[in-house]
DNA sequence: AATGAATGAGAATTCATTCAT
DNA sequence: AATGAATGAATTCTCATTCAT
């Protein structure tokens, strides 16, 4: 094979776990290039600069996650298995690949504007079950963005507060329930 | 002296600022230099390097912030009326500085390891009223630190898409008490 | 073999009309495969290397008027004569080509050393008909360089202003037999 | 003085040569800061880029040029004594700065676009020169941008042929009266 | 203290050329 | 012959920091 799809991928693997671990400006063409096993001009053949693919980088991979979360949410019939099944696949998608995760969390007030309305979006998904909840009386009235934003919270601070501080030690999976929980009472649902 | 002083703060404000809202990296001395109206040596006067800039901004504001919080839970009685203090005081340094309190959740990653652990620290006023609540059996036991997080979580994530989408428009401060209510909720308190 | 000739013409025309329009320098190989419908290792079958490519197009282009002007000049009888065939012709060429003209004008200084003294040259046939005109009393004596060059200036000046200001609007070929009046006037014949 | 006075003349002076030597493209930064004597950042405090630096030595110099023609040719009475002050200027003008003319020809087609109708103009004084003659019936009427055209060709191809093939060896003022002489035939003065 | 010109190490990017297919 | 992915040396440009004034 020498059309280059290899070469992309493994590009792109490799910025993704260097900008996940040192953020984006700080990571260097040369790191890249050289962690990834190919020439620095290799990557101009794909990305026009290192800022398209940081961009590319998020954009990718924030759309496929809410595209996977809108298709789970879909397949259940209410809102608590809808919210258990959706922060479980999350949790799972941090626990397979937090390089991924942690990646979006990062950079995402930087790329937020590369996005469009039409794109798959996770937030919009956590929003979507909320506001469907409460059309279908699982869940009171509410403002949609603040309880969605309330339960992304607590999924993201956990995490976060994982990362930072090393005061969680246990496998982001293994609290999902206990997050779903939290997120129900919250919504007061 | 006097003088000296007042270019410090001018030089600690500017760079505030333009961190806050580019990030360290992408702001330049250049860019601090001209926004504050002094020469680019000045800041050398001041501080030996930029990264020592940004973490004493970093360090001096999270421990100020940590210190008020703390003093703030103390002159309260019962875990409910603590919490709803201190969420109230955060909410206000927000809408008091919103420039200052994005400057620490943006770059908490890069200088949380500047902090030792008798420094202020918000995050653990938080985890403290939490341990004592549980302590005083206003809270059913449960992990602190899951417990802190989702606290911060649902705090720090409303404000972070008041910022970046748009989509909540009211003043922080007004949100205060549903937080400290949804908090409330989350803890079973 | 058919099919390399066609493609080697497609290259050398797309080069020279690049070259002209930004310079040798300013044109990448991309440039000239994409506007060639050619891949870039493409050219390197025909050509050892961009230089080689420019130096080939200056040589026999500039060859090629310089035999053309010199069998017409052969033509004619007299300086008079002489000289309005080849301001003619060389007026009649520009409006053919101007692509080519411009870029044997554009890139003289830099391929005039790939050139021997056996080759045709346009600057030497003006310099042969005037030195002829000399010999043969039509024109007074005087240094032969000096005066080729102002009657190559004349015309080439013209056809500069034309490009350059837009000032002149009419076909060159409108212009030759004023340009060959100065010229003559010029050379006091 | 540590003003960047003497700096930028030292840089400027350089560039001019390299560039006329061997073309904007083709001279680096680290060609023109090792000749000056300078490190590489230094031409970044007083240039945005390569390309602003060539750009202001065109427009700086051919609007000089331009100016001084204009006063030249403003302190002569008659259309003949003008286009002798300024032929024979501008011939000075080779002499003592060959660098500088050559550049300025060299560059023309890249940044006359960087020119504005109000600047002073090396073409435009020539041009007005031979209109303000036609006006007064020193010379036929006639295009005025096809004589000038070809009054400027005249004297600049003699400087490119001195150059190019050093087929002509004399100074260009000593050539000025006979150039003045054929101008003024062309012109049928 | 303050200035801002100068530095130079390093970063991003370009692009002619090579080479496996 | 033709392709186009990959290379890597060369180039432009950036910017934290120094230092003479």
């Amino acid at each position: 094979m020498r059309n280059g799809t290899k070469t992309k991928k493994r590009i792109d693997r490799t910025a993704l776990k260097l900008f996940a671990e040192k953020g984006v400006r700080e990571t260097t063409i040369r790191d890249i290039a050289t962690a990834a096993g190919v020439a620095e001009g290799t990557l101009y053949r794909h990305y026009a600069s290192k800022e398209e693919l940081a961009s590319d980088l998020f954009v990718e991979n924030f759309t496929a996650l809410g595209r996977e979360l809108a298709k789970i949410q879909e397949q259940e019939a209410n809102t608590r298995t809808k919210l258990l099944a959706i922060i479980r696949y999350f949790c799972a998608a941090y626990d397979k690949d937090a390089t991924m995760i942690n990646y979006l969390f990062i950079t995402r007030h930087g790329y937020m504007q590369k996005l469009t309305a039409r794109m798959p979006n996770p937030y919009l998904v956590f929003r979507r079950v909320i506001r469907d909840g409460m059309a279908r009386g699982d869940i009171p009235k509410q403002d949609p963005d603040v309880a969605a934003s309330m339960v992304l919270g607590i999924i993201l601070q956990v995490i976060d507060t994982r990362i930072l501080g090393r005061r969680i030690r246990q496998r982001i999976s293994d609290l999902a329930d206990t997050l779903t929980a939290a997120c129900l009472r919250v919504l007061n649902a």
